[in-house]
DNA sequence: CGGGTAAGTTCTCTTTCAGAACCTGTCAAT
DNA sequence: ATTGACAGGTTCTGAAAGAGAACTTACCCG
């Protein structure tokens, strides 16, 4: 599959995978909102190829998810940050973050947990509606294409 | 990077990414959440290769998220199901769908949506906290490891 | 001058993937 | 008894992507 194609898919799973469905690009922007801005720094953490962070670096920028900054000049030096939509891509973090909590598990120590800001407390995370405040689960919820219907 | 030995990582994202993280992984499983359990049909609606395909069904098999099931004897047909492992990756789907329409556009029609089951309208996901109600979002929340302390 | 830092690029070699054909076991029609 | 269809794979080959390491550019410091 030629997966910078898959833009144009109408399937909206397609296109999200199009950009952060590589093996990749996920830690990159894990890393990314842990505050990591610098190539070497990244490269470092993630144990990634050069040429292959600065790839995936390149299309993220594309994608609109980064945004490349100079912070210097001579020698001219760029840093990434996350943009609006970058930063959008959140609750898809926490979903994966929570879902491997529980159901991938580890030897030994309980890993890495995510806890109120405020009150220090862990969080459970957990997908309602904007609207009604209910919870969205696989029963409740079913997909429609605008040609056609489809049931999820 | 030997992502098979990414289950032994601290990191949630990366174990998390070392089961459903590859291409087409996520794919395959919008298709068991549409209701599709058999080979052929997945191979047929996902245009994967079937060596890919039979590849990556034993390996969600192998962890878990996929159940295989005979349907019938001579000769023996198996479907795959998802198991409660794999219903849990439901939030993290419809994470990516709600940041794809929201974020990676297509030109023309506005694709597949999401909509109650109940009501019949659009909904429009959002992570909260389970206890206390309050959104999640990158500036509410903070992550933890049992072994010192990183930000997120 | 030599060494250090930051952000890449350029090599070679190995693994993975795509595309297509083939295999196995069963039934149903010719 | 063959032929064809169906379902779920396996086995080929060649192309693409990734790993690992070295090299490059441009500056600063001592």
């Amino acid at each position: 599959m030629k997966w910078n194609e898959l833009q144009n898919e109408s399937c909206p799973v397609a296109r999200g995978l199009s950009v952060v469905g590589d093996r990749w690009t996920m830690l990159v922007l894990r890393d990314c909102f842990l505050g990591i801005r610098r190539f070497e720094k990244m490269q470092e953490r993630l144990g990634i190829t050069r040429h292959v962070l600065a790839d995936r670096l390149r299309k993220l920028e594309g994608a609109g998810v980064l945004r490349r900054e100079a912070y210097q000049d001579r020698p001219l030096r760029h840093e990434y940050r996350l943009t609006e939509r970058g930063k959008a891509l959140y609750p898809m973090l926490v979903s994966l973050i929570d879902w491997a909590n529980a159901h991938v598990p580890i030897e030994g120590s309980p890993s890495v947990t995510l806890v109120s800001r405020s009150a220090g407390t862990p969080i459970a995370p957990m997908l309602v509606d904007r609207v009604t405040g209910e919870e969205i689960t696989h029963r409740s919820v079913s997909a429609i294409s605008n040609a056609g219907a489809k049931k999820a």
